[in-house]
DNA sequence: CGGCTGAAGATTGTGCACAAAAAAGCGCCG
DNA sequence: CGGCGCTTTTTTGTGCACAATCTTCAGCCG
């Protein structure tokens, strides 16, 4: 299937942080990279769209997603939302294998932090917390946080300030030891903590991005009202 | 727009119960359904995969999803840790304004109870859940729960009992005493029993279905063996 | 010299045609 | 009469062409 391709190898370039937010994704391009017509690419960058991966303007054509200060905000209050339930119910009981996946995952980012290769240990940081959310054995759960994982890396690519580095792994540990011992309320206040830290580390002020969000209000204010300068 | 138009007539359709689960949706039928080509259905089809309403078996066509029994234990149990976290969110405090929404929405619920209209209560049921949704001020919890809801929706269709309605208004009606009085573990608790009252109206007995699923199992086989009689 | 109008270029939206794969129906052989 | 293989038919997967729209830029007028 050459659908999947183009979907699964467009999603590891722009996650992977390959493809910078804001980058014109041209169809023809990405028809031509790929060997394909552009049936296949508009049917990945459909997908992409749903997941918030991308941005699909009329007319236009589609872009990496540069998710605004605002939905910057929503991503991390909705994986506070989300998380925060995970965690508590996770607390219960998990069988042994799951708590060693767990440390096996926290020291691969450890590892990666080591070798200075920031890229793989946000990367393995998302991987805990995805693998957090299979060990609830619910594939939605897993699905949505996979879908907010994605944008959060997104986000961060977009608002990261200089010398901040992602989650930081200690504090992984700490949440983990605290789930491990079934304190729920504590863990789940350390997730929170966890996530304004990570939240933290950006720059959302929301005035300095004035310039295109001008010409964004411009295009939406013209689509809506349909009676502008546009005309001939 | 007519991709956008396909697809919301399509989803209103599915979530309305116009189309019930496991209704074929062949790309020609609804192409000449809206005097279009196969192209807008396309994008509006793989729209509607992705929100988990229809499914699209390669090389088969798209159907209404019919949720699998585990898939939609899966659906309650996604919904207890997302609305949990929605529920805890809302109980801090919301303006007056807020509460009297959600009071008008649960007395259009009783209403519709009251005329016999099923289907529109259990239409306002969700609206009531995907309002909470919408108090939380945040886009992306609301874009989760939407599509939960109308999973949910369709899980209902699928493994209704005879005789059960939807969500009973009184639940509704202490649930939103509780967050009122700001109590958050009583009023997670009280949505925990919601929603189990409402998975418990429901008959999830995974052996029903073997004969479906066998189909299934087999089809799966073929395609990852790939060495199966079909080839010639 | 600035602003506006017009055309040209580029890109997406849509429709149509062909190919491939699967399903269904049918005939044939045991 | 039942099972198997082939053929036909239907439907999706893909590529290509045309049209609509937006952007850009050159030329013109005030």
């Amino acid at each position: 299937m050459v659908k999947q391709h183009v979907f699964a190898s467009t999603r590891e370039a722009i996650v992977g942080r390959k493809l910078p937010p804001g980058t014109k994704l041209t169809e023809d391009v990405i028809a031509a990279a790929f060997n394909c017509g552009r049936g296949p690419v508009r049917w990945a960058l459909a997908r992409l769209q749903d997941e918030g991966l991308v941005t699909l303007v009329p007319n236009r054509g589609a872009f990496v997603a540069e998710p605004a200060p605002d939905e910057a905000k929503h991503l991390f209050g909705a994986r506070r939302i989300l998380e925060g339930g995970v965690v508590r119910h996770l607390c219960r009981r998990l069988p042994d294998e799951a708590w060693d996946c767990l440390v096996e995952c926290i020291e691969a980012e450890d590892h990666a932090h080591q070798n200075g290769n920031e890229a793989a240990a946000l990367r393995l940081s998302g991987d805990f917390h995805l693998l957090m959310a299979r060990l609830t054995s619910n594939p939605v759960v897993e699905a949505m946080l996979r879908e907010l994982v994605s944008r959060t890396i997104l986000a961060i690519a977009v608002h990261q300030r200089a010398g901040t580095s992602g989650c930081r792994t200690h504090e992984h540990r700490r949440l983990l030891a605290l789930m491990r011992a079934g304190d729920a309320d504590e863990a789940v206040r350390e997730m929170d903590n966890h996530l304004g830290a990570l939240e933290a580390g950006l720059d959302l002020s929301t005035k300095r991005k004035a310039a295109p969000d001008l010409r964004a209000v411009l295009q939406a204010a013209a689509a809506t009202t349909r009676s502008g300068p546009a005309g001939g």
